[in-house]
DNA sequence: GAGACCTAGATTGCATACAAACAACGAACG
DNA sequence: CGTTCGTTGTTTGTATGCAATCTAGGTCTC
């Protein structure tokens, strides 16, 4: 990490991603360039990245703000990540090695331990180490930027926290399964699992959503009653 | 067309497609500012965006090149685009307006006497804008732009160019067929067909290549055998 | 003669100054 | 009173100068 669009584009990710800038907060050039200790060229260039990878959107001659996701980038983002990492996974089956499958199961061992302890942090630390070497394991560069495109809204919305102790029971059976589905070499059983975990994470965190929008609905009503 | 940015990513672009660069080619800055008649500073900022979409590869400190693509990058290409193209033609099926599908059947009467009058770069211009309305039916951006980066291949390469009379009308087919399967709004059958249409294609450029490589093989034998 | 090292040229990376576009505010007019 | 237009301050877009890095060529050593 030693160019300055390095230290800029990791400055901005790590204040975007624990909520120092929220959804549709703007991000000045100048601001940043003051925050990451460089110039505006490289805050400009770290911006486009960040812009490409969705974390991000910039608008002709009116700056960048942090994207703001509506339902329905929601669920268009959730049916390409589906897809997306199904083909990985199938892909990754007929080239991962066992080492990989290995540090794989021993992740699993991981995120149940974090699971039980209701460290949820470490639930998503080991969760995305889980899913690189899957994707690592499908070589295919394309398909690796692709999914990193689709993977940060997850990362935003801190989904992991959303999993009642069910989900994150069924989410770990899951990983089990794909751990199976990799040692048998068995494309189709990699894509069919991966398939049916995307499917349920993107589930949870509608019906959370949908919690959120109540509850919000409930408090306004009552602030309104009090001020009534 | 008024930012700098936009004319060096145009020109440059417009300058790979047509050969004037070759997979490989180096891109130097200066030159390139000179080329498009701006600074180096919208030049590299055309650069970064025309790596994102796959046709040029730049390395730290070393410079920008244009892509070469190996024989497994075309493998992994096809099969990330057959997957993406699918998924936008079964999204399309359930959004896609009639005016849309009967410009799209249009469409498929210039390719095909484009076709019949072996007009190659007709054919590829019409074909072009019949996927291009696909994906803004699946009114997915993201689906949109990542489908863009694993379509400039096929540009750079006139993949049409290699197609012989009986693949163009393989083609033709597919189109019509998807027309068919778009106006039933049968997002399965869209699905399918699009598959189909985009292995096809893999298969034609394949035989293409080994066929291309087995003529220089030759060529080279016969210059060996003369200079011997 | 082969290989490593050093130097010179060229190129990329970064910082900064300037120009152009936008947004907000206020005044003038209908 | 509302609308429109101008004006000003702020922000983005572009150009350019300087520093850091890489490539190539030659020389020196083994």
């Amino acid at each position: 990490m030693e160019r300055a669009v390095d230290r800029a584009y990791s400055s901005i990710r790590a204040a975007i991603l624990d909520g120092s800038y929220g959804p549709g907060a703007r991000l000045g050039e100048a601001e940043l360039a003051q925050l990451t200790e460089a110039s505006r060229t490289p805050v400009r260039e770290a911006l486009r990245q960040l812009e490409v990878e969705g974390l991000v959107e910039v608008l002709p001659h009116r700056g960048a703000r942090v994207s703001a996701f509506t339902a329905d980038d929601l669920d268009e983002i959730y049916d390409l990540r589906m897809t997306l990492e199904a083909l990985a996974a199938g892909r990754a089956a007929s080239r991962i090695t066992p080492e990989r499958i290995d540090r794989m199961a021993q992740l699993c061992d991981e995120m149940e331990d974090a699971a039980a302890a209701g460290q949820l942090d470490a639930v998503a630390t080991a969760n995305v180490a889980f899913h690189g070497i899957v994707r690592e394991a499908s070589a295919s560069t394309r398909l690796t930027s692709m999914l990193a495109a689709v993977t940060q809204l997850p990362l935003m919305m801190r989904t992991f926290h959303r999993y009642a102790p069910d989900d994150l029971q069924r989410s770990a059976g899951h990983h089990r399964e794909l751990v199976a589905a990799l040692r048998a070499g068995d494309e189709v059983w990699a894509d069919a699992v991966m398939r049916s975990h995307v499917r349920a994470a993107k589930s949870v965190l509608l019906a959370s959503l949908r919690a959120d929008e109540a509850d919000a609905t409930t408090a306004l009503d009552d602030e309104m009653g009090v001020t009534a």
